[in-house]
DNA sequence: CGGTTGAGTAAGTATCTGCTTACAGTATTA
DNA sequence: TAATACTGTAAGCAGATACTTACTCAACCG
């Protein structure tokens, strides 16, 4: 019984890669012959790892997804005197976007008729807002609260903050500086229900 | 010499449809043969209207900015005790993003590669925070300000919020009740300096 | 070592897509 | 009414695209 079977490293392997095509290039765009190209392998390869290209786009989806959850939890793991939720701030102000993880999820959002794509990017975002109501959550049994609105609200604002900022990014409408002083200000007016600055 | 040049009025007579297929389907699954179809027309046509289809999509994007600015104007012109932020708050918490005025950003941000079409979407952009930044100036001219972060700060945070209840809309992700609590809620916030509820 | 099986190459196919061309009909004005 | 510019129809083209097929090679384990 010859040659064990390395679909599942392949596949690993091969994600990344994968990801930042469509992250790049959208999902129609993103032609399987560019994605071969881009892995340096044939077509038929990528089909004996995936069924077709549906499977390939939500498989970076949860690549995506557990990228910014590695990230995050190191993050995490730091004990330091500010809070969970004020390094994530802190850290998304800076780096927020940097590999992509938007502009895939844009992707996908327009790709919303297909059932599979829109279920794996609602449990995608499902998932993201809870992360950030749960920091939100700890840092005010921390902090406490002045007059901010409930976690499970403020989580959502802060979650399109972060798009918003994105798209600013992309389309080149503010600094990094306005970025970061959004995030810093929004960021713990949403978090304790006053803005430091004012 | 005959008949009456009517490219104007055709243009804007098909304009709409258009723009509702880009943001049914995005740019790229939005065929040519699809906008035909749903105009009632032959191909050709639709190319003795615009260049090509890169401009019908331009065009998409000026119409659905040109639709809300409408839609605000009316809201504005109506005189009455509330401010005309908080009008806009409680009319966006209510019907924001019925036409489908972000699925038009969505796909446009695809594909932010394009000059053209990134120009296009960064004008739109620029002028919406713009309009909404006036707004929220102007409301605190007239109620005070508590301790909030500046209207341009603030009007970039009002414009994400929009952005993630549509994306949460769409997706599916929370109820119309928790969507119009989560504009009147935030938005407050962002206006005032100071959550209403807590 | 030898055969089974996974990994790689190359070429192809049916369909679609943006866009064009050639032509016929018709409304308008001089 | 006659010339002309506009409006519509039909067909098609070159290139792209998702996915497949047929095949070769070599790694592995008994």
């Amino acid at each position: 019984m010859p040659r064990p079977n390395k679909t599942v490293e392949k596949r690993r392997e091969l994600l990344p890669v994968v990801a930042r095509a469509f992250a790049e290039l959208g999902f129609r765009r993103t032609t399987t012959a560019e994605l071969a190209r881009r892995c340096g392998v044939r077509e038929n390869i990528l089909y004996r790892l995936w069924p077709d290209k549906k499977a390939m786009f939500i498989a970076a989806i949860g690549y995506v997804y557990d990228q910014s959850v590695a990230i995050w939890a190191r993050l995490l793991a730091r004990q330091e005197q500010a809070t969970a939720a004020e390094r994530l701030l802190a850290y998304e102000s800076q780096h927020h976007g940097e590999f992509g993880h938007y502009r895939i999820v844009f992707a996908g959002l327009n790709e919303t008729d297909d059932p599979d794509i829109r279920a794996a990017l609602a449990d995608m975002y499902r998932r993201f807002q809870r992360f950030v109501e749960e920091q939100i959550a700890a840092h005010r049994a921390q902090r406490g609260r002045h007059a901010a609105p409930a976690a499970h609200t403020a989580a959502w604002a802060v979650v399109g903050l972060g798009t918003v900022a994105n798209i600013a990014r992309e389309l080149e409408l503010v600094s990094d500086a306005e970025r970061s002083h959004l995030f810093s200000t929004v960021g713990r007016l949403l978090l304790e229900g006053y803005a430091p600055g004012s």
